[in-house]
DNA sequence: TTATAATATTGCAATATTACGATTAATAAA
DNA sequence: TTTATTAATCGTAATATTGCAATATTATAA
């Protein structure tokens, strides 16, 4: 089939996963680490930092964005990427929580 | 095309989208779930608990067991799977250290 | 040995993702 | 206005993922 059978899931299986899969793949992962390390806005040289396509990197970036993990604000011609601070702390808190289930758990084997 | 480009990024941009993969369908999520609610190595009624095929789920787990993230122990014509702690804690590093980019970053925007 | 039970594997169909050339749209500069 | 510049969108090809029926495998029970 190939569709993910998202009912049968509760909100939060969802929710995890929609999110894990904006880290699960390493162009995504090289354009969020681009953004921080600039430690602001970058005005698209994303292209020539990482070896895609212009019409690749503006996919990429379009997920990210529809997500809410970054935003996009027009300059004249370009565009500045930057980190949406709540949508990411929220993001962390819902993944590290999920990463930190170990904590309660007994070490059977 | 549809084929990553591995060899253009680096280990860690690599080693993170792969395990971020793991999480990134519902049902695995479920399953790591349904593993740590048990607390403690659950013998496969896996698929009674989550609403999927046999098959489907023998493969999710099998995706979950070659990335190391849970072990599978045969105990009599059932299967036993328990988390990986040492897998998992190093999982739990790696992405935590990539969310918590942002504690470095400047509020810009 | 012959069932029975539990899980894995195979094969296939359907959908999703990745990548990029070409085109379009919008703004800035000449 | 014309010409760059920059980024988004469209269309398309190739590969990946998801899901399941059918079958195979493995171990126990009869």
């Amino acid at each position: 089939m190939g569709l993910t059978k998202s009912e049968i899931f509760t909100d939060t299986q969802n929710q995890i996963a929609t999110l894990a899969k904006a880290f699960a793949h390493p162009a995504r992962v090289a354009i969020l680490q681009q953004i921080f390390k600039a430690n602001a806005c970058i005005c698209g040289d994303l292209v020539d930092e990482i070896g895609l396509a212009q019409a690749t990197i503006s996919q990429h970036l379009k997920e990210l964005k529809s997500l809410g993990l970054i935003r996009g604000k027009i300059e004249g011609t370009s565009v500045c990427y930057c980190i949406n601070q709540e949508k990411w702390s929220k993001m962390k808190q819902l993944l590290t929580a999920f990463f930190n289930q170990d904590l309660n758990n007994i070490n059977c084997c």
